[in-house]
DNA sequence: GATGAATGAGTGTTCATTCAT
DNA sequence: TATGAATGAACACTCATTCAT
């Protein structure tokens, strides 16, 4: 996940030390983001984020401070990788029940493919979103309202939306449906006796929630 | 597991041992629930869970054979709490729409008064819903999506319906939307800057979600 | 050095649980007053310390709570120890020359046989007296300089000493006489070329601060 | 304090490397002085060192090969300090009692004026002394018991002191009295509740030390 | 059933020191 | 010389668990 293109072919212009700093620091980010969603902030182990590096323990803390100060910087490039792939697509420019379905879809993609992000933010909510306020990156997610009041406007004023929906409450419904599912797949997997990470089963899910919103915002009904 | 039927059943003069007990049992799962929820299983201390008690640590290791074990009695009853509310309704003597309408609400409704349910269910799945497995109870869960079936088979019978509607997919978004909102919270108050714990903020939600739920299902038009 | 009959040979009463804790208590404070005496608060080992015990690390943090804990409690035993030496002569019944004499004896005698109680002393007084404040019996310490007010108060009325003397002076020069001797053992016995600890030495060095003492308070010669 | 004349008028140019070299040296012994001062030997950091100066922690071992090594050249330097400002006087041409009150007041003040020393080595001994045995300028600090003997002579010669006293003791108890007042200034302010620290308590205590050492050492009362 | 003491493996963190550039 | 990165041993401290009473 999340190239990291780790190796270092460059000798080429001599900024080794420089590079390999960043290196360090990328690949400590890299172990560090998959330990965290696998065991959450207090479940991870410093010792183990060391040991499946190339580098020391003291690396940690002389990047990041503190195992906190590794946790915030993986938050933030998490939040970061989301950003990235949610600003990709230009919505504007396109008509707008097909801007919410691409909207949707997008969304539900961001968290099938970064599920460590996914299982990174509920680890925040355990532990009560305390070190998410101290990153500034993470603000603008509000954006995501933003794009979709755009669209909700837009499709109001061309008859082929509902008037009157509240574009913060869809993009609850929006980011509920897609992180619920991919934060909750051990649980299901469980209980419903699915492969809930199958290829089949995401793409069934996809195409539910596509419908699902769309259900919602559509002026007449859906076919 | 867990049966612990140290039960001894002399109802007379002697029963005051065996109500100390069960007692102390309770507010042992009371105080860790609240603990485990708080903080999760790594981040959750045995010493404290107890200190808060009146009783011993040694009781937790009496009554539970270890912090799993408690851990896995709190999930028992966390997920004992939901079953007790889901099924308090009698959804099969209603019409469909307004049975789909009242589980929709209902299952809203226990999510948003058992917050620390839905917080040790998202432990549950940072630590890949491990201890889950071994809980019988929890099997039972299924039944949820037998009374959405059985709604939804109810509802295409008397045209007020979709046909073909997955069962498992609506009941997935039934409880994704419900889960969602509780579960993220803290990530949201930050973010949208609006107290999502208000009851203003709980009821529009909770008018949402089952809008949402309505708008996928319904044969015609919503109003 | 003070006595702590760590054995326990008092399986009579039963106590033994009570006991076992303040056997423990008292073995810890034994050696954490050799080790830090030896190496300074910064410079002693938690684990050494621990090491030279029957117990284990953990138990310091269970009784002290912290090093600095046990550091406090080191430094309250320590001057406990100096200030019943201390105080273990009525000198109000002695003629105020010989009393003197017998106070400058005996506070040199504390600090040569409490040499672990002086190099605390020092170490505190690196570290700027910080922990020395919240230690109440060390308050106490001030009635030396009572002492000494009565006894150059009884000296100056009946003609064998100088009036106007300041006891407050008078204790410094006695307490920095005993003091220093014990405490820079080590660098004079190397500049000087002297075994400073020998019987021989401490005894002529005793006489001599007597001697210098006695000079500086009485009213004619001393012979 | 101690100026170091870090001021470079390096009057050739080929120089400059050179003088860098030992401004550096220099800057490095004034902020470790004031470090190992403060903190011991133990509790001293090197980076803490390296971060007061303008250079960086390796100069530390690129000029001192170690902690330990840096800790000596403070140490030899300290002394340095205190064999410079003693040997300053011309006691020879003084009459005996003046030269033993100059001698006395010189001591008191060399080491008020440089406390740092003082606490250097309290930490010296703390450690036993083990560093200062490598260091030679040390040797010649029993000059000063030199000097004290020959004013001593001349004192027993001229009638104005007692024949017989040991230059050794005389001079232990002007040193020991000198370095425990400044030594101990932190457990003295705190228990006396005084501010041994102020010009009047320095001066108090200066004229009660040679008070204490004439009438040790003269022959007649001293008024 | 209840309590305080004890255990030992491990947990985050620091530090003197070295190395490559 | 000077600088940032790296190292690894050690360090203070914690925690789930057990035991004796």
């Amino acid at each position: 996940m999340s190239s990291i293109a780790a190796s270092t072919d460059l000798k080429a212009n001599g900024s080794r030390r420089k590079r390999d700093s960043e290196a360090t620091r990328a690949e400590l980010l890299e172990v560090a983001t998959e330990e965290f969603a696998e065991k959450g902030l207090a479940g991870a182990r410093v010792e183990e984020i060391a040991a499946r590096t190339a580098t020391s323990k003291h690396m940690i803390y002389y990047h990041f401070g503190s195992k906190d100060g590794l946790y915030r910087a993986v938050l933030e490039r998490a939040y970061d990788e989301f950003r990235l792939a949610e600003g990709a697509v230009e919505y504007d420019s396109l008509p707008p029940v097909e801007a919410l379905a691409a909207l949707v879809g997008a969304t539900f993609d961001v968290h099938a493919t970064h599920p460590q992000v996914v299982r990174i933010i509920m680890s925040e909510n355990i532990n009560h979103g305390q070190q998410i306020r101290s990153i500034d990156s993470f603000e603008q997610r509000s954006l995501a309202v933003e794009t979709m009041r755009r669209i909700l406007e837009r499709g109001a004023a061309d008859g082929s939306m509902h008037a009157g929906l509240d574009p913060l409450q869809v993009h609850l419904t929006v980011a509920g449906l897609s992180f619920h599912y991919i934060a909750n797949v051990h649980t299901f997997g469980h209980v419903f006796e699915i492969d809930a990470h199958s290829k089949a089963q995401l793409a069934a899910r996809r195409e539910e929630v596509i419908a699902t919103v769309l259900g919602r915002c559509l002026a007449g009904e859906e076919s």
